[in-house]
DNA sequence: ATGGAATCTGGGAGCGCTCCCAGAAATTCG
DNA sequence: CGAATTTCTGGGAGCGCTCCCAGATTCCAT
């Protein structure tokens, strides 16, 4: 590949090899229709000059430019403390470059960054499609404009307002209950939850789920067995410290940053996991199992999650079709030290 | 604005407000050379027709896309281990927004992912300039590849081979060296440090200002005070614990997030934090006031360091000149509670 | 007034590509 | 073996914008 290339353009290549532009856009472009043996000497051309298609010139004329948008709008504050969102990220860059589309981050820090990234975000030729992560409350606004847009769209995580959009998300509500009733199984009998904010969706659902559980059973709800965290370190060891005067037995957190604050919490106040409380937390992020009891937790599947959300956002694009479409991931508990199921078998 | 408004043109709105595309064009870029009366009444029409101008065919005329590339190389391993990551995307992304630029993110992960990125990189028409992070041994070739391009770049973090690109980085040598001469001070006889890999500028420079600390003092090094890390919470907490037989006193850690894994294994081989091994570490992210000892630490400004690099970055897109140049960024020791100093005066 | 400079405006020529259409070449079949 | 298909190829017409240049207007001295 001739380094110091000179701006070769798809008519240089055409004339390099004997034929014409429209003939070498379609060897470019992997269209059928080209001989086999003009295929191999453009694309011999292409090799040797190192040409690559101009991505300006290819987005004006196919009005498509393969690049995608992902917009992390009020949850920008989590994106450093709760190592879910690089991981979604990963997963989104991930299946970007699998697909060969571009990717564009958005994350929205301020109202004035929302001006301006929303009038970036509805320009026309930037993005093919954009995914919003949602289910915080304020959120909610960027979602609605968007909508009307009428670019592809898929929304990471249930919107507050969900009908119209496509949007993918885990059966929290489900998951959380799962969790519950493991803890239920175990034999404990003051199961609290460090919930998540309950102005997000998923704080809303994982906590629907604990109270579930344990109607399910029976069992009534106490007020002061549920505190509310911010999906940190720090707000699940404050949350903690609001519980432990109820003296729970067992805790379900919404996410195992704040499960690991929360135990931080419970062996400060000389208490210790699982024996005096048992844990079970959500995420199973590659930090549950750092700390010093092994975590028992729901296992998301967030990488995942960020590929399947790339995959029905270009379907979108490529078919045209954008009807509201749902999908629904599963969850996994995994099992390990800090619920104590190992000594109460 | 109107809002499910069909795709309107420069020229559509030049024809309504009853002028030329050119002048249109002017209006809509801020030229001066528009009558002021005619501008409004231009602006006007933009304004109620919610008119945004096509991104694909402004960068195809102007060869000037106005999107900036970020590559996250080998370190996205850390990408979820290290809020470092994070925390310098956030800088990035907020300085894109700012100066209207689109925001592209690479993360490599495979082999073949670093060939695929490397093909849309240098891609003609996508991106007008890029920042690679860098430091780590295995980024340097997708640098090199990316100086051949002659496209604009800016290397955040000091690279293995640095001359002929432009980079970013703070004094992470006299940083280090600070932070141990701190301890010095403060009358420890047994530093050890826990470096960082030794692949990596950063880990190779934090230890050579550390070396430098204690000879400039005349102390002697030991080989079995310092254990080498790899940035993440379980490799400090391994490292320490190969400290722990040479019986340190005081430990430089180069980043918290190592500290605070090795502050875990002090705890839990029975030992207090600072009283029988003091630290201080380096980054100070909102984590090194988390844990149950304030983190001492060497501040670095990680925000303002992606606004910088972004800046030079377009400062170079901007003027065409892109000569080699390199910007370091000030750093400062934050004295909190886990160096002891407070109990040693 | 009135020429000349300064300021404003419109048209044209691309930017590099895709995609449609018509014609050329290759293929098939009666 | 020629006519009817089928497959391949090239030219033209944009995609929506910028930017240069020339012509039209306005401005200011004289």
């Amino acid at each position: 590949m001739a380094n110091p290339m000179p701006d070769l353009t798809l008519e240089d290549i055409a004339k390099q090899a004997g034929v014409s532009r429209s003939t070498a856009s379609r060897v470019v472009n992997a269209h059928p229709n080209v001989r086999e043996d003009v295929r191999k000497r453009v694309l011999g051309v292409v090799e040797q000059t190192g040409y690559r298609p101009h991505a300006a010139a290819r987005a004006l004329a196919s009005q498509r430019s393969w690049t995608i948008g992902l917009v992390l709008p009020h949850s920008i504050s989590f994106f450093f403390t709760d190592p879910y969102y690089p991981h979604l990220t990963k997963g989104i860059a991930q299946a970007c470059n699998q697909h060969d589309y571009t990717l564009a981050l958005f994350l929205v820090g301020t109202k004035e960054d929302e001006e301006k990234i929303f009038a970036r975000l509805s320009r026309k030729g930037l993005l093919d499609g954009v995914i919003v992560q949602a289910g915080h409350h304020g959120d909610q606004q960027i979602i609605g404009r968007m909508v009307d847009t009428r670019m592809p769209l898929v929304v990471a995580g249930r919107p507050f307002r969900s009908d119209n959009v496509s949007y993918i998300d885990i059966d929290n509500s489900a998951a959380a209950s799962n969790a519950v009733s493991h803890l239920i199984r175990l034999g404990y009998q003051r199961i609290g939850t460090i919930a998540g904010p309950s102005n997000s969706t998923v704080g809303l659902d994982r906590k629907a789920g604990y109270v579930e559980a344990l109607k399910d059973r029976g069992k009534t709800i106490h007020d002061s067995l549920i505190a509310e965290g911010d999906f940190t370190e720090t707000g699940g060891y404050h949350a903690m410290q609001r519980l432990l005067p109820a003296k729970p037995d067992a805790i379900f957190a919404a996410s195992d940053i704040m499960a690991i604050g929360a135990m931080r919490a419970v062996r400060e106040a000389g208490l210790k996991v699982p024996d005096d409380v048992a844990f079970v937390g959500f995420d199973d992020l590659p930090m549950a199992t750092l700390s010093d009891v092994q975590l028992t937790t729901i296992r998301q599947p967030v990488v995942q999650f960020g590929v399947r959300a790339v995959e029905i956002l270009i379907e979108q694009i490529e078919s045209g079709i954008t009807a509201p479409r749902r999908t629904i991931l599963d969850t996994e508990l995994v099992i390990r030290e800090s619920c104590g199921a190992s000594r109460r078998r």
